[in-house]
DNA sequence: ATGGTTTTTACTGCGTC
DNA sequence: GACGCGGTAAAAACCAT
């Protein structure tokens, strides 16, 4: 019964569908073997069927500890048929609630991850994402939990990992030093988790990082440039795709080079420092990319078009 | 722990406005 | 002279072994 378009979007979703781990590269719908369809399983026959038939509450959720299903015994000391207890029923109702409220959140392994779960929101709702990376965030640490790949790490450490395997999943292009940065932790501890996570096995699709022109665009956006230049930018970074020069190399250096290059052809010339400011690196490295790029290929005036104004 | 690779830091020289 | 650019050497950071 898998689903192949995003009942969001209508987009083609992507993924492993036969292991029930789907998702929506435009707005980050996952669908998985829990997936909530949000459409009425049932036919509507009549108006009175539709009313009866109507499921109500809330949608079961992966970011709550308990998938947002518990029970809460009321305080207001009445049954089931809204009758006022006894005196002694009552006293036995706010043991049971007090117990219910305690139990519910006791054993260490569900205290955690209540705890792991509010950190992701809290990460998430700080860099603005969206709330559909919350859920398959949620989801990737239940996992992680699950194949005991989170013992005795940090909390704030695997939220953090699971916020960016995630964005990873969801083609949503946020780096460790943001994440990290919203966890509290620096770059390089986040990318440690990061790394635990990755090589756990939880990934069961593989997700490429993302291509270098996703770098251009959010560096474009940082600053203001001129559409063309940024056009011209993706086109050399598409032509230079097929070689090795990007192996081991920070992608925001090469994204600044191809930028700084593109200006540098269409007569705009940026200042290399502000570049270098905006992809987060120096200018030293905006300057080696840009010689091993010029290097490699030899740039013809005539890639360029010929309409300049 | 160690070594190889990459990035950063810091400094210098060159040309231009 | 300030500014942008290019290069270099050494330190720091990163990664795999």
């Amino acid at each position: 019964m898998g689903i192949n378009e995003c009942p969001i979007c209508r987009n083609r979703l992507i993924g492993d569908a036969d292991k029930g781990e789907t998702f929506c590269p435009k707005c980050g719908f996952v669908a998985n073997d829990q997936a909530i369809d949000p459409s009425a399983e049932w036919k509507s026959s009549n108006y009175e069927d539709r009313l009866k038939r109507s499921r109500v509450g809330m949608p079961s959720t992966y970011s709550l500890h308990d998938y947002g299903l518990s029970t809460d015994i009321s305080a207001e000391g009445k049954d089931s048929h809204g009758r006022y207890l006894g005196q002694m029923n009552r006293m036995d109702a706010q043991r049971m609630r007090k117990w219910q409220a305690r139990i519910r959140t006791s054993s260490s392994g569900e205290r955690t991850l209540s705890i792991a779960l509010a950190k992701i929101s809290e990460i998430a709702d700080q860099l603005n994402l969206p709330s559909s990376i919350v859920e398959e965030a949620s989801h990737i640490f239940r996992k992680s939990v699950k194949q005991s790949v989170s013992k005795s790490k940090s909390i704030s450490g695997m939220a953090a990992a699971s916020i960016m395997l995630a964005c990873r999943r969801t083609m949503v292009n946020r780096t460790l030093k943001e994440i990290g940065a919203a966890a509290g932790l620096t770059e390089r501890s986040a990318a440690k988790y990061f790394r635990v996570l990755q090589m756990s096995g939880i990934e069961m699709v593989y997700v490429p990082p993302p291509p270098i022109q996703k770098y251009i665009s959010k560096l474009v956006n940082n600053e203001k440039i001129n559409p063309r230049v940024e056009r011209l930018a993706l086109e050399l970074a598409e032509k230079a795709n097929e070689s090795e020069i990007s192996s081991g190399k920070t992608p925001g250096g090469l994204a600044a080079a191809y930028v700084y290059i593109a200006a540098v052809m269409w007569g705009e010339h940026i200042p290399q420092r502000e570049i270098a400011e905006f992809a987060d690196v120096t200018e030293v490295t905006v300057r080696n990319r840009c010689r091993e790029i010029l290097e490699k290929f030899v740039i013809r005036q005539k890639l360029k078009p010929a309409i300049t104004k």
